[in-house]
DNA sequence: CCTTAACTATACCGATCTGTATACCTTCCC
DNA sequence: GGGAAGGTATACAGATCGGTATAGTTAAGG
């Protein structure tokens, strides 16, 4: 399920998922490098000396904190998924309705990757893959659903899927209107429709 | 032109000016916080005393970076509509034109105003109404235009034409897959192509 | 029983951070 | 010719940064 394996993975005591648990919250809400790492272990319970000891250094929360958010939407998404009717169109649908829950739980401030990105850009921060690495998969789910749907413009339909999502993302964090999650889903609709008008003709 | 007045504005002398360059590149390749006063000085080959006379504090800078980088933007973008087809698709497809236009020149790593807000968050910050008021601005822009081609639909249009703009530069800043302004454009395209063979026929 | 893992508490290190102070040097303008 | 205004150069202050050191506590397990 995961992709992104062979770097982290640390040991998860207690006392560490505490610590990852404050620093997410942190991270996402103020930014990576405007919160230290004194505030992590306060806000935590831990100290100083527990935190280096699960994680070594900061960099390594920074890539637990993305590695795990990104799991667990992979997970989220997964479950919409297996919930949803088996229709092509149905399921592309699911992932906007995964992503507009998603966002009223935990991403009120838009996309945790894209973020960390404003913050990191380095391509060699053990971080980065992460980041890219999410948008990859996101965009070959669209394109795979798409495939479904129109076989011979689903690498075209994925990416407009994909403009439309990430673009509702930034709109929700950013509060550039009510709902836009809701109105990615509702013109993917429409769009799915006109595709499966055009498509079911293949050669 | 410009919306955000009444705050900010500093005596722009030559020093003021290369303070500004410096951190305007500095802030949009490593992110605000990663960026300390001391390395911006030397960059512009300026002493903090100066770069303090100028600006008071690092904040200020800031302000500075976003509110510079808006009045460009939208100058930037009033040529392009200036020189665009009077036909409202044209002048839409002009903004589209302009975003890749500006991206390849300044912008590669997204939207400096996304990417700020990943930073700042804090909506009494004297930056936030800056980032906050473009969106708002690009919404309206993107809705009047709509509404010279549609306009029983043009705020349904014009929020449409936001994501995929958004989800563009996103998608530009990340490298999720080639061109996706151009792509965004052409989506547009058929949007608006689609838009007009249904409105024509008002109340 | 005794080791080891997981922790607390506290104090410290050097580096870097934003911001200030002191002193001097030009250029322009009244 | 004498202030201002806009600079340079350097040194420093206090806070905070990431990270380490030392010492002691608690619970589980062979």
């Amino acid at each position: 399920m995961g992709s992104s394996d062979k770097l982290q993975r640390i040991t998860m005591t207690p006392a560490a998922r505490r610590v990852l648990e404050a620093a997410a919250r942190l991270f996402y809400e103020r930014g990576i490098h405007a919160v230290g790492v004194d505030l992590i272990a306060a806000e935590a319970g831990v100290t100083k000396k527990t935190l280096y000891d699960r994680f070594g250094c900061k960099e390594q929360i920074v890539v637990e904190y993305l590695a795990d958010r990104d799991e667990r939407w992979r997970a989220f998404l997964a479950g919409h998924l297996d919930a949803a009717e088996p229709a092509p169109a149905a399921r592309v649908l699911a992932v906007f309705d995964a992503s507009r829950e998603w966002a009223a739980q935990h991403s009120h401030k838009g996309c945790s990757m894209v973020n960390a990105h404003a913050e990191i850009s380095d391509p060699s921060h053990p971080a980065y893959p992460i980041i890219t690495g999410q948008k990859q998969w996101m965009l070959a789910l669209f394109t795979d659903l798409a495939r479904d749907l129109a076989p011979e413009r689903a690498a075209h339909l994925g990416r407009t899927l994909m403009l439309l999502h990430e673009g509702a993302l930034v709109a929700q964090g950013l509060t550039i209107f009510a709902d836009p999650i809701a109105h990615a889903r509702e013109q993917a609709e429409t769009l799915l429709i006109a595709a499966i008008g055009t498509s079911p003709a293949p050669a």
